[in-house]
RNA sequence: GGGUGGUUAGCUCAGCUGGUUAGAGCGCCUCGUUUACACCGAGGAGGCCACAGGUUCGAAUCCUGUACCACCCACCA
């Protein structure tokens, strides 16, 4: 017999380990199955599973044990990821927790990347091992990872077919340049603080300048204004005048251009097209000289003069108090609030710098999409815009639009060490012969010589490749079969073509991940993946969204008392229960928070249904019949309750169906919980406790519970599942049911119902009339009228009741599992009519005079009977003569006939 | 500055294409435990559905506007 209450800590490992040891989590390429196929987004090698991680594992996981038990083929592909920036800064500041001042100038690039390596090697099975603990049926064979040989094969070819194609190109830009990290940043990299800062306005010749950054003026020879301000109309573009500045007197060229806001400050500006990306597009637009100011450790270059070497936080007071003693000073706004970058990862503050970097082209239109020539932003535009791939919200289809619009052409050169590097090669011989050895050499395998000169003296380039850059080709770089990418003699083409698990796998069916990364990932599969094999990645985004603390606020490592750790609540409350309160209630795309006392209640659900099997088991074992072996079919013989049963489950059935085929995972789940608690526990099982019951049904229902179920609970519905089927039979694997329609069980079904309002009924005039429970009571409904009553509502068999019209009729007993016995409860001998209180008559009078009243108005209305629905009006007119009716028998039967007192 | 979403019970949220008297879970109050489950059962209280207009026979639901909150994008020297 079970044990009073469910522990997940004795089932969940034992039962996760039997799956995997079974063979169920791997797909078969060769199988005739319709496929359906998730990528895992890989989390992080060396990092530890938080709540968006779980989140991830859970929807992914429903979607997947739904699949495989409707029969699909369905693969789950597992993979950790290299992170390069974090998992580079974690390892560098572990070696200088050993003592090492310099790990890179120590331990140089090769030492330090393979430390990197090892580390990732070492720390990388806790992911796995907690990714395991949520239950997740991924397919563990086929487990990738990010800087996999034949992953960084696909990277090499996507990088030289682009650049190829002309896609991708080397230029100088203004980038966000991390000074402590030594490394650029992309764009959505960046994050934007608000800071105070002094803001100055010097005498700049005839101009007042204003400025947060006093540090970066010294090279400033152009002074910019709008070229339509009436303030500034007496100076032409491109005039000259000297001044006197920091650093001695200059020569400034006045510039006009529309990027000024002339309402902002003085209207007028100096710019600094090395420090600043809006200062950079003027001077391209005007064609003026780029000086360097600050240098890439952060501190000023000798153009600087007397400052050079100072850091920015020590030089700035120093430059407005000299050009104060100059005289130059106008005035200064203590309170200005600006807003500075400050890099993600390393909280660095960012120094907008102009780099030689490596850029996507979003904009050339050279990629061959669906007969056309188009860019890469139109083709990531045309995938959603037609449905090739479909956005779930379909809100976020809106904000995809219009990132793309803005996009601009993508940086993926990094200066770390971390990660895929750059395929690309320079000559840097002694005899430089040919002018075509200081061209790039890109090239997928390390090329043995200079193409041109034959030198031998080949250097690769230092940079690596964005992240995301290597994970966008993630949904097929991992098909790929490792043993074809080794050929080198092969192209990118004919290794996709004799990949197997590519050619059954890809695209994939549906890609789950949190909205956060909607830019930075899914936006960059869908560029990448379909440029490069000419299929879109999947045909389903599924955004979920973020999870917050109670007060809405973002959990963070900052604050670890607002954290919830997944592990922490699996060993608390059961991974079931952790997974059921991530998804039950939460829309997708939306925020929501998670709380202990949330993820407690559904550990209750979860037992409910663990005490509910063992209510079933116990009643096999009265009747002495081994669930084992019971295998029920329906027949006609079915009372009330038993047909009510069955044809609950056939529409449950159906909507869990339908709902998880359409990803509606919250209000699913919530009809599951809300038909296990509510109807099978507190009514079918209750009322049964006193009758004859049917144990075939009883495990049959079960036994559908326990597969509809399992997608979200897996483990305790698999564990319950052990006691119900011979032992080689595993619920994941079991087929998923057909519902039946069974509409002859309707009004069997409806039956029960007011049976169900009924007892509920007569329960509260025993509750309000103080009644002991003890006490029988009966109702009748006459069989004449149990048809009327079986279609009204509940709410008018509660008025019914209170006028002493109602009687139920005990009568259906037609069949041998004895509807009586479920009656019980029913049979009882107080007539109704000593129950009645005058009052509450009085009230319900009241109540009826004024809603026939308002039924009445309605009818006379005459736009009302023109304008509304001929059904609408018919139902009202029936209304309001049943009410009458009621009306009349109060009056008659209470009130003493009287029609008002 | 541009965009997106939200505002429903003390808390967390459902409420699809307008249609009887707006729902659930948690919390709270009352009663109940030899009988699958106190990680339980029965019952109850609690809501001018943010505000103001409009459309309609009828609006939490559709339209317009306002306020507040959240997020995303851009970024002004």
């Amino acid at each position: 017999m079970l044990q009073k209450a469910y522990d997940p800590k004795a089932t969940e490992d034992r039962i996760y380990k039997m799956w995997e040891e079974s063979g169920v989590f791997r797909a078969d390429a060769k199988s005739m199955k319709e496929v359906f196929i998730v990528s895992m987004p890989p989390p992080n090698a060396t990092g530890n599973l938080h709540l968006g991680h779980a989140v991830m594992l859970a929807l992914e996981d429903i979607f997947i044990r739904f699949a495989r038990m409707r029969g699909k083929e369905a693969l789950w592909v597992p993979g950790t990821d290299h992170a390069a920036i974090a998992t580079e800064n974690v390892v560098i500041r572990m070696v200088k927790e050993q003592g090492m001042k310099d790990p890179r100038k120590e331990l140089g690039r090769e030492g330090l990347v393979e430390k990197i390596a090892e580390y990732v090697e070492k720390s990388r099975g806790t992911i796995r091992a907690q990714i395991r603990k949520m239950g997740s049926s991924c397919d563990w064979s086929r487990e990738r990872y990010t800087m996999d040989p034949q992953l960084n094969r696909c990277v090499n070819e996507v990088f030289k077919r682009m650049y190829d194609d002309g896609l991708i190109y080397r230029g100088h830009r203004i980038v966000h340049w991390d000074p402590k990290l030594q490394t650029t940043v992309s764009d959505d990299e960046v994050d934007w603080k608000e800071e105070v800062a002094p803001f100055t306005t010097f005498q700049y010749g005839p101009f007042h300048i204003s400025t947060a950054r006093p540090e970066t003026k010294f090279g400033d020879k152009y002074v910019v204004v709008h070229p339509d301000d009436e303030r500034y109309k007496d100076y032409a573009h491109g005039q000259t005048f000297d001044c006197e500045w920091i650093n001695g007197p200059i020569r400034a060229t006045v510039i006009k251009d529309k990027a000024v806001d002339p309402a902002f400050g003085t209207g007028c500006m100096t710019i600094t097209p090395w420090h600043d990306a809006a200062d950079f597009d003027i001077a391209e637009r005007h064609g003026l000289e780029k000086e360097q100011i600050i240098g890439f450790d952060g501190k000023l270059l000798p153009i600087a003069g007397e400052f050079a070497g100072q850091t920015i936080a020590d030089a700035r007071p120093k430059i407005v108090e000299k050009l104060q003693k100059k005289g130059l000073l106008v005035k200064t706004d203590p309170s200005y609030v600006h807003r500075k970058a400050v890099s993600q990862r390393g909280g660095g503050t960012i120094e907008p710098q102009i780099k030689l970097q490596w850029f996507i082209d979003v904009n050339r239109s050279v990629v061959p999409w669906k007969g056309k020539t188009m860019s890469l932003k139109e083709m990531m535009h045309d995938v959603v815009h037609h449905g090739d791939i479909r956005i779930i919200p379909d809100r976020f289809g809106k904000v995809y639009f219009h990132w793309i619009d803005n996009l601009r052409d993508w940086c993926i050169s990094r200066q770390i060490w971390w990660g895929h590097r750059v395929p690309v090669w320079y000559c840097v011989g002694d005899t430089v012969c040919f002018p075509q050895c200081k061209e790039p050499i890109i090239s997928v395998f390390p090329p043995p010589y200079c193409p041109h000169c034959k030198s031998r003296n080949l250097e690769q380039d230092p940079d690596t490749l964005d992240t995301w850059f290597s994970s966008a080709l993630w949904t097929w770089s991992t098909l790929v079969d490792p043993t074809v990418a080794q050929d080198t003699s092969l192209s990118l083409e004919q290794i996709l073509e004799r990949s197997p698990d590519y050619k059954r796998f890809h695209p994939t069916t549906v890609m789950e991940t949190g909205y956060d990364i909607l830019f930075f990932w899914v936006a960059r599969m869908i560029l990448m993946t379909t440029y490069a094999t000419g299929q879109v990645p999947f045909k389903t985004v599924y955004l979920h969204g973020l999870i917050r603390t109670r007060d809405g606020q973002k959990m963070s490592k900052s604050h670890p008392e607002t954290m919830i750790d997944p592990l922490d609540m699996i060993a608390k409350y059961g991974a079931d229960a952790l997974r059921l309160s991530m998804i039950v209630g939460q829309a997708p795309g939306a925020d929501s928070k998670l709380y202990e006392e949330k993820i407690a209640g559904y550990r209750n659900f979860v037992n409910k249904l663990w005490n509910a099997s063992r209510f079933v088991l116990m009643k096999c074992e009265e009747k002495g019949v081994d669930p084992r072996e019971l295998d029920w079919v329906m027949t006609d013989y079915l009372d009330i309750p038993d047909a009510a049963l069955y044809c609950e489950l056939q529409e449950l059935i159906q909507d869990v169906t339908k709902g998880l085929d359409e990803y509606r995972l919250s209000e699913t789940g919530e009809r599951l919980y809300s038909f296990v608690w509510d109807f099978f526990c507190d009514w079918y099982l209750e009322l049964s406790k006193g009758a004859v019951v049917n144990p075939g049904l009883l495990v049959h229902a079960l036994r559908t519970i326990l597969i509809l179920l399992h997608p979200y609970c897996p483990f305790v519905t698999e564990e319950i599942w052990s006691h119900l089927s011979s032992e080689d039979q595993m619920l994941i694997n079991e087929e998923w049911p057909r519902a039946y329609g069974a509409p002859h069980l309707k009004s069997a079904r409806n039956q029960f119902r007011v049976l169900i309002d009924v007892i509920t009924m007569l329960r509260k005039i025993r509750s309000d009339q103080g009644i002991e429970a003890s006490r029988p009571m009966t109702a009748f409904i006459h069989s004449k009228r149990h048809r009327v009553l079986l279609e009204e509502h509940s709410d008018h068999i509660r008025r019914m009741a209170q006028v002493g019209s109602l009687t139920i009729d005990v009568k259906p007993v037609k069949h041998p599992n004895s509807a009586s016995a479920f009656l019980s409860e029913l049979e009882i001998q107080v007539p109704l009519e000593g129950l009645v209180d005058p009052a509450a008559m009085r009230k319900e009078r009241d109540f009826l005079v004024e809603y026939i009243g308002s039924l009445e108005a309605k009818i006379a209305n005459e736009a009302f009977r023109v304008k509304a629905p001929a059904c609408v009006v018919e139902e009202i007119r029936a209304k309001l003569a049943s009410e009458k009716e009621k009306l009349s028998k109060i009056e008659e039967h209470w009130l003493g006939g009287t029609a008002g007192d």
